[in-house]
RNA sequence: GGGGGAAUGUCCCGAGCGGCAAAGGGGGCGGACUGUAAAUCCGCUGGCUAAGCCUUCGUAGGUUCGAGUCCUACUUCCCCCA
């Protein structure tokens, strides 16, 4: 890599997260020459974002840190359509009540990595422009620009095509959109670079092109690298399976243990990717080796945590895990779950505390927990599946379900909850 | 418009002479070993009031003692010809 001379790409270079750039002398012309305006996209499938927009997000907090002028785009309007960038089938159409709902979630985020203050940077939702379009007047305006050819060309499309996958229109449109996205925000912003994960390139470099055409601009792109360890490139499909960066969707204690079970190989690049901490200390840290790495994860997961969840959360999350798994002392802070206190004192199976508590899906399942010799009550590990669990088993006032080495929750009876509807997931 | 193919365990890929809860792999989960890591090895990976019962192979019918497997129609997708 070239040695870049604005403080915005040397940042981000050093810190690994330039997968490519379009022109990169001339954007880091641009960037040295004063403030610019950049923007990244954000999908409103799900009510929150998840660990791999992480890296979007801290690149735009990159962006005001070093004087910059960064937008959050709120895709409103795109995510009608769904992006089938190297998806092999097309996705569920959401309502617009969905998407209007999921957007409330996730702007909730963006405020604690940018500071929206005087403008000093901007959330936009493209629905403003892009629900009222007239389709024949944007064909003409914008669609005669795009080549069918060219756009069957792009890689993004490719799988789906390959494995003769239907491509549907309404798909085939989301590029389109996407780069009259970037025109939009050159003209009410002077938005001159798009960055996104390297899947968007190919949406991406089709807005600079655009640009081109209908404003005469030069645009900049700039992609940032996968995240590849295990859960990282199919996010979101299990139950389990996504990294939430909502508190209610995924609690702040199991967040910071995603991040304390980082691979020993990750957590240099993580430290860079996902903590401001300066260089040098990484650089130290990331250095440690052997089991003394462990305190490097401790202090990752805790940072991470911090800046999603706070400081007092990423705190306290660190101190139940101490409790937890090296004192393998009961913390009250646990994951707790709260049954009816007669449920209890009727007599409840282990069985179905797990699937109540959510460590199991069905009484199937728990069974073969059971079975695998991965369950305990109270730290004790339980045989007999039919074992039932009363009043008798509470142990300061709650049951310490775990299953798994890692994977603990709280059973707390308490009386008359308000509706016991048994529906209580996640 | 005509002709030929495809859809399998609701995470994915994928086998399946009419007796199938359905091979195999990936992924996931658990166990052993460790450092709450990686690698490796082992087990599990439809539901239930479980030696039994129930629901699954695109949808709806049909043939059959019995259908993922055969027939018909429909849906969706792919390919070729016009």
């Amino acid at each position: 890599m070239t040695a870049f001379k604005s403080d915005f790409l040397r940042v981000l270079s050093e810190r690994g997260f330039i997968h490519q750039i379009s022109d990169p002398a001339g954007l880091d012309e641009a960037c040295a020459k004063g403030p610019i305006t950049a923007y990244i996209g954000f999908d409103a499938t799900a009510p929150s974002l998840h660990a791999g927009s992480l890296i979007q997000i801290m690149m735009l907090h990159w962006m005001q840190e070093t004087g910059h002028r960064p937008i959050a785009l709120m895709g409103g309007g795109t995510t009608m359509i769904g992006d089938p960038s190297f998806k092999d089938e097309a996705r569920k159409l959401l309502t617009v009540e969905d998407i209007d709902r999921n957007l409330e979630g996730i702007k909730r985020v963006f405020s604690k990595f940018l500071d929206f203050d005087g403008g000093r940077a901007l959330m936009i939702n493209n629905a403003d422009w892009l629900r009222h379009l007239n389709y024949v007047e944007f064909l003409r305006d914008v669609g005669r620009h795009f080549s069918v050819n060219k756009m069957l060309s792009y890689d993004s499309v490719k799988l789906r095509l390959d494995r003769e996958q239907s491509l549907s229109f309404l798909e085939f449109n989301y590029m389109i959109l996407q780069g009259y996205d970037f025109v939009e925000l050159h003209r009410r912003t002077g938005c001159i670079l798009q960055m996104g994960g390297s899947d968007q390139w190919g949406n991406i470099v089709n807005g600079i092109d655009l640009g081109h055409k209908m404003e005469r601009a030069q645009f900049y792109a700039l992609t940032s690298p996968l995240l590849t360890t295990s859960s990282g490139g199919k996010m979101g499909k299990t139950a389990s399976g996504a990294i939430w960066l909502e508190p209610d969707m995924l609690s702040p204690y199991d967040y910071w243990q995603y991040w304390r079970n980082t691979e020993d190989a990750d957590v240099g690049r993580f430290f860079k990717l996902y903590t401001k901490l300066p260089m040098d200390e990484i650089a130290r840290l990331a250095a440690l080796g052997g089991a003394e790495i462990n305190e490097a994860k401790k202090i990752l997961a805790t940072e991470v945590t911090a800046l999603v969840h706070g400081r007092t959360a990423a705190d306290q999350a660190a101190e139940t895990a101490r409790k937890t798994f090296e004192e393998g002392a009961l913390a009250a802070t646990l994951p707790t779950v709260e049954i009816p206190t007669a449920e209890l004192s009727a007599g409840l199976g282990v069985l179905a505390a797990f699937v109540r508590a959510g460590l199991a899906a069905s009484n199937g399942e728990a069974r073969r927990a059971v079975q695998g010799g991965a369950v305990k009550v109270n730290d004790v590990p339980v045989a007999d599946e039919r074992l039932t669990l009363t009043a008798a088993d509470l142990v300061d006032g709650v049951i310490k379900l775990s299953q798994g080495k890692k994977k603990h929750v709280l059973l707390k009876p308490v009386n008359l909850g308000p509706i016991p509807d048994g529906g209580d997931w996640e």
